[in-house]
RNA sequence: CGGGGUGUAGCGCAGUUGGCUAGCGCGCCACGUUCGGGACGUGGAGGCCGGAAGUUCGAGUCUUCUCACCCCGACCA
């Protein structure tokens, strides 16, 4: 393993994928397109879970589980949907293997072809409201309100670890309500959960907005999203809320009895984020020297190095080392007391700044003496001696002060890379040589997205639902706009 | 699926017009000296040179076929 990152001004993309790796976060596995998630990444998407999992149960939503095939007849029932995932399928023909002839291997056994292929989802709308139909009758059993914590498999043709594979894990939130309005405060509900998590635990701004017909979810009537700006000027695409309708409804034929006694069909929702969001999360903070985790996210949010030349200096610094393991652990924070005696703490500085640990104790001799430790944060590199006797309140001020700056830092990151332009050429100037969000109008035609799209790569990322409305013209066609929309390339 | 590229130690690479025992850096193991920002020395382990067939006295190197992966497009959370 190297010593280095590529730095993110040579090559952003290569910082990239090389910080995934060296911070041991995942790695590329033996199936093409499809990652490791290493103990150590997974387990930031185990404090992602953990979080999300609360903001929805905290709104109502319970788990439950689907099974990962879906037979293909099911697919074929929602016209726009099978459109959208066709072309990414992954599909089981057969359920068994035999010994092939020259008895060096198996093959398929062509006996065991199945009579309706599976589809593997790469999504779940289509099972669960075949499910739906069974468990909805009455408006008595409405809204149902359920969520899944699931793998699905997209075949991509071009994949990078966490921003895009061919299987990923998220959550998809799947829902059923009475009535239009409330299906449609649903969407806007989650889509603020989502809004409210990258913005308090990811520490990262998002725009929030509404996808134009040419972004939207395959089957939906109106997609809400949330969109990140990365370091490179791009942007990211963070999570997403649909407002369904009835057309799963209607193609599974879920219906309810009213108060009134009239059947209806039901409204729905549905709405996700997946292990993309790890994605985000790095590029969105970490630098040259690697990760930068928010402390509410971070696995580990303080590590202790001691500083010894010989053991009877280690057992005096361990003696003091434990103590203040115990006291912060009492406090609830997650604590590493790192003594090995195999890496110098020169190796071990460099490797948990790599690693994104959001604080750093180190204690050595001289400490010991004065009565004081060395505190060093990673997201300014800075460095401090604190008296033992201040260190809980330094630890408490760190953890919130950290947080709050790295987030008041990608706002400002974001500020700045956040353009109001008024002709085409500026905004072809800012999107493809700039980089960064490019506030235009836009005619709200299909047509101008997707020439824009054609010739600048950029799309409209979203409608921006909580910003300033103002009257123009379209920057391409000229003809008039209700409002600016929110240009950008994506990833 | 188009266009380009690469397969040699765990990782990153070198290997000349074909030449004898296939190298280098990092990492790994042992011992010693070190230890407040990625230590150093000495010794050591580790290879069907992607696979198959061919040319040749001799192939990592040449020929043919094949497989895999990567990059750039079209598609996408």
């Amino acid at each position: 393993m190297a010593k280095e990152l590529t730095p993110r001004s040579e090559n952003y993309s290569e910082w990239y994928n090389d910080l995934v790796i060296k911070a041991d976060l995942a790695e590329n596995s033996a199936v093409r397109g499809c990652m490791v998630i290493k103990p150590y990444g997974y387990a930031i998407w185990e404090k992602i879970q953990a979080a999300l999992d609360k903001m929805f149960k905290d709104t109502g939503h319970s788990n439950a589980y689907f099974p990962i095939f879906i037979p293909k007849s099911f697919f074929s029932k929602e016209a726009s949907h099978v459109e959208g995932f066709a072309k990414e399928c992954a599909i089981v023909t057969h359920y068994r293997l035999k010994a092939s002839l020259d008895g060096k291997g198996v093959v398929v056994d062509e006996d065991a072809k199945l009579e309706e292929e599976l589809i593997i989802r790469p999504t779940s709308e289509t099972i669960i409201w075949d499910s739906y139909r069974n468990w909805i009758h009455s408006y008595r059993d409405l809204p149902l309100l359920i969520n899944q914590w699931a793998n699905v498999v997209r075949w991509e043709m071009r994949t990078r670890l966490f921003l895009r594979t061919a299987e990923f894990l998220w959550q998809e939130g799947h829902t059923a309500h009475a009535t239009k309005e409330e299906a449609i405060e649903e969407t806007f509900k989650m889509i603020n959960v989502y809004a409210d998590f990258a913005r308090n635990w990811m520490a990262m701004p998002v725009i929030t907005g509404r996808k134009t017909e040419n972004e939207r979810f395959a089957g939906a009537l109106d997609t809400l999203c949330i969109e990140a700006l990365m370091q490179d000027g791009k942007a990211l695409q963070s999570g997403t809320s649909h407002f369904l309708g009835q057309n799963f409804a209607k193609a599974f034929d879920v219906k309810f009895t009213t108060k009134e006694g009239a059947q209806e069909y039901v409204w729905a929702t549905s709405w996700g984020v997946s292990t993309r969001l790890m994605g985000a999360l790095i590029m969105a903070h970490s630098d040259d020297n690697g990760l930068v985790l928010p402390p509410k996210l971070a696995p580990t949010q303080i590590v202790i190095v001691p500083i010894y030349k010989k053991e009877e200096e280690l057992a005096a610094i361990s003696e003091q080392a434990d103590k203040i393991v115990a006291s912060l652990r009492g406090k609830g924070y997650s604590v590493l007391y790192d003594k090995r005696d195999t890496h110098k703490p020169g190796w071990k500085f460099a490797h948990y700044e790599l690693k994104g640990f959001p604080v750093r104790i180190a204690i050595g001799p001289r400490d010991l003496e004065n009565g004081t430790v060395e505190i060093a944060r990673r997201d300014t590199l800075a460095k401090e001696i604190c008296p033992m006797t201040s260190l809980e309140k330094k630890i408490e001020f760190l953890m919130s002060d950290i947080q709050n700056n790295i987030y008041q830092k990608a706002l400002k990151f974001r500020k700045d890379n956040t353009h109001f332009v008024n002709t085409y050429s500026e905004l072809r100037h800012i999107v493809e040589e700039k980089g960064g969000f490019a506030y235009a109008h836009w005619d709200g035609t299909s047509e101008t997205e997707s020439k824009i799209k054609e010739e600048t790569k950029a799309t409209i990322r979203c409608i921006p639902m909580d910003d300033i409305v103002e009257k123009g013209k379209c920057v391409y066609s000229g003809k008039p706009s209700e409002r600016r929309v929110l240009f950008a390339r994506a990833y």
